[in-house]
RNA sequence: GGAGGGGUGUCCGAGUGGUUAAAGGAGGCAGACUGUAAAUCUGUUAGCUAUGCUUACGGAGGUUCGAAUCCUCCCCCCUCCA
């Protein structure tokens, strides 16, 4: 039992509260841990598996992991003064994302013993004079204390009606699916909280709340999110994988490793340690990246990127497995061929550039604009650091 | 319902008739240096069938040779009062 909650707690942000979850643990019965995601994102990244890991972890001890897909809570969208309202998506959609979402999680989670829930299965059926009783039972002034409402409010930013609704209903979840514990990010706290009053009004026993530390995207500064580009997918190829954990900062890489990684504290302070003491924060960046593709693709895969790595940075090689692509037309101006294939983001990019000696074809530097590849060639051409890819042009 | 303030590029933010694809900052991207790190320096940062053209300052009209800037109507946001 203690064992158990020792486990548990580790990697924990915050625990609410604590008494109630030992008293839960002590029952000894397999406990329902209710976990929400959001039904938009079906790409998960490794800020996300923090959280899984977590789940995991309850799994392995015997308990039931509900895995809540938010897709009517999708409508209104996690209240950040950005996209206040979202387009609803279609069904069809929703079990395409949850499709893609299980396929991802259960790189983490055990299928047998993982139940996936959508809420929009009682919120649908939710009518009008129900919704009101359950907006009833909690206040605006209790609203305003979430710190993301309360900076809008006093920031003179708008704050729809609607955008109440999403800790409430995120709540009521928690009252239908009877939840013993449930987990989410710090940023998450204010909502899991509400959890607990609602149950409370339902007549249950307030779940548990426990915060997860949130993961900093490759920027070190924001949360690593799809929508901010700072991520790191758990189904990205092996290569971009290690490219992207590479070129974290030193400082961030400690962060990531004390998240992500399962090596004990223990272990992780002897890394800390031996890089003081001049061992180069490189090589214990390239472990780390090659424990998380370990476990997101194999160790051969782990041991390839490494090797990719190696020859294309230190002895300046071609990646192996580049995409090929294939145009089609007659012969064409270099920036259209860089835009079609993918390489720039437009041909006013593709300009800039091969003005700023970023392109190259057959690794020879190119900034001729006006230069035409003609039909018929094939050339691996080059943007940047990392863009590549070959380009037939038939 | 009344009074006032405001809506500018990815974000913040200047700009009140003309060399304004729009100052400055942040962020992004690229180059140099490196450990594909950080820091630093430099450049760049709407699109296109590209020495030109097309979009762009909440939306729609209008005035003018010329508008982000002036006028009209509309939409949205904030503050105070009811």
């Amino acid at each position: 039992m203690t064992e158990s909650l020792i486990q548990i707690k580790h990697g924990i942000h915050e625990v609410l509260l604590e008494e109630e979850l030992k008293t839960k643990l002590a029952t000894g019965k397999s406990l329902r841990i209710k976990a929400g995601f959001d039904p938009t994102a079906p790409d998960l990244h490794l800020g996300h598996t923090v959280l899984l890991n977590k789940l995991r972890q309850f799994q392995q001890l015997g308990h039931t992991i509900l895995f809540l897909i938010g897709d009517f809570t999708g409508m209104i969208g996690d209240p950040t003064g950005k996209n206040i309202t979202r387009k609803p998506l279609t069904s069809e959609q929703v079990l395409e994302n949850a499709k893609t979402y299980q396929e991802q999680i259960y790189k983490i989670l055990d299928p047998d013993i993982t139940q996936v829930c959508f809420n929009s299965e009682w919120m649908g059926k939710m009518d009008a004079s129900n919704l009101i009783k359950l907006a009833a039972k909690h206040t605006v002034a209790r609203m305003l204390e979430r710190d993301d409402f309360d900076k809008r409010y006093k920031g003179g930013q708008p704050i729809a009606i609607h955008e109440f609704l999403y800790p409430l209903i995120q709540g009521y979840d928690s009252v239908e699916l009877k939840a013993d514990i449930e987990l989410g990010g710090t940023d998450q706290k204010f909502n899991l909280l509400v959890g607990r009053e609602l149950q409370k009004h339902y007549g249950q026993t307030p779940q548990v709340v426990m915060t997860m530390p949130i993961l900093e995207g490759l920027d070190g500064v924001q949360k690593m999110s799809k929508s901010l580009d700072n991520y790191i997918g758990i189904d990205e190829p092996a290569n971009d994988m290690f490219g992207k954990l590479m070129s974290v900062s030193d400082d961030l890489m400690w962060r990531y490793i004390d998240l992500l990684s399962f090596k004990t504290p223990t272990e992780i302070l002897e890394l800390k340690q031996s890089v003081e003491a001049g061992k180069n924060p490189r090589d214990v960046k390239v472990e780390f990246a090659q424990e998380i593709i370990e476990r997101f693709h194999s160790k051969a895969a782990a041991i390839g990127a490494y090797e990719d790595f190696v020859a294309r940075f230190k002895r300046n090689e071609m990646p192996d497995d580049m995409p090929l692509v294939e145009l089609t037309g007659d012969e064409l101006p270099i920036a259209n061929l860089l835009k079609n294939a993918g390489l720039t983001s437009s041909t006013s990019d593709a300009i800039r550039m091969l003005k700023q000696g970023a392109v190259r074809i057959d690794g020879e530097k190119i900034s001729d604009r006006s230069l035409k590849i003609a039909k018929g060639s094939e050339s691996v051409y080059q943007v940047g650091k990392r863009k590549f890819a070959r380009v037939k042009l038939v």
